[in-house]
Formats: C-alpha cells, structure tokens, sequence
RNA sequence: GGUUCCAUGUCCGAGUGGUUAGGUACCGGUCUGCAAAACCGUUCACACCAGUUCGAAUCUGGUUGGAACCU
C-alpha cells in the first residue's frame, strides 16, 4: 500500500504556488490545506490573493478565509488545524497538498513546535501595561529574574520576544527556555516539502504586475471596508498598512502602490532567507515543478 | 534675455571649513505562538571644472542641469 504523503508546495510570494498546488491537487485527486496566515482571514481576499473560484479548479482549499480578523491565532494553532486536516483527508486519500508561504506555519506542520500555555487576557494586559510605564528596561530586567537563560541569549532590541518569553514564563510559572527544546515529533506520514525557485528579476516582475491587478481588481475599495479596524494584527500586512497611509494622505496613490510592490518584494526576500537553510526542503523550478512531483511520487 | 534660489548615496533628508548624520531601498542575516510580524549587519554621497586654504560637501569664480518670478 501507499504511504501517506504529504506534499508542502511553498516559496516566495507571487511565485505561483497556488497554480501549482492546484495542479498537483487534481492529479492526485485530494484537496489543499491552506498555510498563509492572512489568506485565513475573511474580508481581505484582493490583498492577500486568495484565489478565486476559478483559479481553485474545483478542488477543496482548507484553512482559507475562516476566521474574523478581529480573531487570534498562531502556528501553533495552526498546526493542530492542519495535522487534524490531514488526518481527516488521509481517512479516503493517499495525498494532501499543503501550499503557503508563511514561513513560521510550514515549519511548525513539518517539525512541530514546542507546547507552550496560552497566555491569559490578564496576564498579557497587566504585562503591557507596566511596560508602558516602567519601559524597555523593565521589562528586560524581569525577563532576567524570570528567566536568565532565555535573557542571555535573547536579542534584547527585539522587544517583541522579550516580551512574549516573559509572559510565558509569567503565565507558566516557569522560564521559557524550560518549555523549549521538546523532541521533534514523528509525523505518521511522509512530508515532501517543494520550493519554487524563480530568478529575481522574474519574481519581482511577477510582484509588480500582480499588485497592479489587485488594483485593478478593488484593492482600495477593500482597504477602505476594513479601514474601521486598523490595528488589528490581520491587518497589519502588505498592501493594507499602505493603502492606510494614502487615506490618511501620506502616500499619494500612486506612491502607496509602489510601496506595496516593494514591501511585497521585501517579503520575498525573507521567505527566499528563511527557506535558504531548511535542510529538508527541495528547491524546484517552476516550469519543473509539477514533472519533480510525479518524479517524486514514482509515476 | 534678466533676477533670485537650488544641485548631497536608489529615494527622502541634515550638515555650512577639519571625526559616521539619520531614515529608506538594495545586498546579506536572525527567527519555537499575532511571523505578510519584530529585529540585526554591510555597502552606496556630497553635479562638473578651476581657485582660496595646512585642510572644502561646506568659501570664491565658472560650467551644466533644475525651479520661481520678471521681460
């Protein structure tokens, strides 16, 4: 019999993942698990390129336009989402597809992430709100006495770990290091974890023409629909923090669009570096990649 | 044609005789719970030509380019 297999199609933004997986999809007749963590948000499909029913080709997207933005999750969550999935999909199929590029979710599918508490609303408020008050400095010294491994080797200018590592520690009533490090879990399937390649100047082409077409398509308009419920963190994304900018009118249009390309290029780069030293992944061309897939399957 | 003003790295922008502005992009990197987040590192200048000076991005003259106003 077929082992279970799980195909992970990933890479950088606008490199055509979608169109990919949806190919791969349909040949092995199974559906996709989403792993983008805006494309899980309802109400901001131009922006963040949900794909639409035709570009889905029939096939079954999970994990795509579910949660209010107001809504929290995590790789964590996503992670139980995804394995819970898959195991439901594997019930009557051999393959399912997963396909994002959100860095943090992938790797915590492929590899697990350690257990931690959920932070209480309590904790987390009384914690910023000293924060506010007594400042960086504070909050790095308590992350000291909580703490003194995680405070040695943290970066001390990011304040969000320091902060997030101290209200674990506070919420646990443990550091933070202690919880890390758990073994990494045996997935009861095989993973084969794709990368599309695509040169540089091509990508950034392809980037450019596609905020074009989400302009096109009403991106402004579907900016403006949600404008009510800036701050939010869904919110905080390529296309949208721009887009704020020219209705507060910093930007002009035309400068707020060409912000987004280079943001969005600037997001392409750090999948492009964070993917660069996964040892388990394979990088693959895209012209190659479905012809890689039926390689790997042993068509 | 005349008068005045301007000319700084990809872009924005400070400096007005003598140590790195800063931001941003590019390039490189970090990453175990909001990750399309947050953070870090390197590189890149003083429009051009003369002159003054121990020393000029900074002062003087000219050249080129630009802006405003006048004719």
């Amino acid at each position: 019999m077929i082992e279970k297999t799980m195909i992970v199609i990933t890479g950088p933004t606008a490199s055509g993942k979608s169109a990919l997986a949806v190919d791969v999809a349909r040949e092995l007749d199974t559906d996709i698990i989403s792993a983008d963590s805006r494309q899980i948000y309802q109400g901001i499909p131009i922006v963040t390129a949900v794909p639409t029913f035709e570009e889905r080709g029939g096939v079954r997207h999970h994990l795509m336009e579910m949660l209010p933005l107001e809504a929290y999750y995590s790789a964590s969550m996503f992670e139980q989402d995804a394995l819970r999935l898959a195991e439901e999909i594997f019930r009557e199929r051999d393959y399912v597809v997963v396909c994002g590029g959100s860095m943090m979710y992938i790797d915590a599918l492929c590899n697990g992430i350690d257990e931690l508490p959920t932070v209480s609303e309590e904790v987390r408020k009384s914690l910023m709100m000293r924060h506010i008050t007594e400042g960086d400095e504070w909050l790095l010294e308590e992350l000291r006495r909580h703490d003194e491994t995680t405070w040695q080797r943290i970066d001390r200018k990011n304040i969000k770990r320091v902060f997030h590592a101290l209200e674990v520690s506070i919420q646990a009533g443990r550091p933070y290091s202690s919880l890390l490090g758990g073994k990494k879990p045996e997935r009861p399937f095989r993973i084969i974890k794709l990368f599309i390649d695509r040169e540089r100047p091509e990508l950034f082409e392809r980037i450019n023409k596609r905020v074009e077409r989400m302009v096109e398509a009403g991106l402004i308009e579907e900016v403006r629909s949600v404008l009510g419920k800036r701050g939010l963190n869904s919110l905080n994304t390529v296309g949208v923090k721009e887009i704020f900018s020219y209705f507060d009118g910093d930007l002009s249009r035309e400068e707020a669009i060409a912000r987004i390309q280079k943001n969005t290029r600037v997001y392409a780069k750090k999948q492009m570096t964070w993917f660069s030293r996964d040892k388990d992944i394979e990088h693959v061309k895209s012209e190659e990649a479905i012809g890689r897939v039926r390689q790997l399957l042993e068509y």
